[in-house]
DNA sequence: AACCGTTATATCTTTAAAAAAATAACGAAC
DNA sequence: GTTCGTTATTTTTTTAAAGATATAACGGTT
């Protein structure tokens, strides 16, 4: 079946697509996605779980547990913390981290071109 | 950076997946997943919401709420039911309905071979 | 020792989602 | 007109997630 016949069964005022998320999986569970990817950025702009967290309009207490979930299942820690110092303390992220991040975005890139090709041809006439 | 690297990052001792998942769009909000696509199935296996929602693991109202989005969102109804009759009533789904889930199978199966691809090459040496 | 902003953690509250329960209408069969 | 199993809908209850709040520890700086 031509996906064309597909589209005409939509409303035809709009355009549809398809659209999806990806993440890395380990052992049945998320593991790695889009918004530990995003966290993990902002904690290397910001140098700062809490900061990080509040630019994203996320409470500390989830950025927390999402950096936790991070560090206890990679083998090599993504985040570094210090508690207490010159300016009370940070977070840097590890090169493995940035490692990771270079690849999910690549992928993501790969994902994105998949949908964008799969949507051209549900909307093509 | 060969995906490899990244491997080497996570715990040696499980295998890691590119898992994901994806849907029709339609202004911004899911149309159509795999959830509504299985539903749709299973009535047409029972001829009932009631039942199919029941082999689902799913409330009836679940059920309904998600064909009733269904049907008000598509031009064409996609499940017709009737309330009363010989056995109660029934639902069938539309020949529209089995387009659409045709569709999405072939889509789904494209994006498990991409999935596939991906996995393979994150956990190759 | 006091101060600072952060990490770390527990606890309480709020909110949202899901589930459950209850009820009415429907229409063919008898 | 009674019975039947389903659809359709509202209401209530339960559960889970999220959010808010509170508190302590930390370690440089002053």
């Amino acid at each position: 079946m031509h996906p064309s016949s597909v589209k005409s069964l939509l409303q035809n005022k709009t355009s549809y697509k398809v659209a999806g998320t990806l993440w890395i999986e380990c052992e049945g569970h998320r593991f790695f996605g889009p918004g530990r990817v995003e966290l993990l950025q902002r904690i290397e702009e910001t140098g700062s779980i809490n900061k990080a967290a509040k630019t994203m309009g996320m409470s500390y207490k989830k950025a927390w547990e999402m950096i936790n979930a991070l560090n206890t299942q990679s083998s090599k820690p993504l985040v570094i913390t210090q508690t207490g110092g010159e300016k009370g303390g940070g977070s840097v992220i590890t090169p493995e981290a940035r490692q990771l991040i270079v690849y999910h975005q690549q992928l993501r890139q790969r994902f994105l071109t998949f949908l964008e090709n799969e949507s051209t041809q549900l909307n093509s006439i």
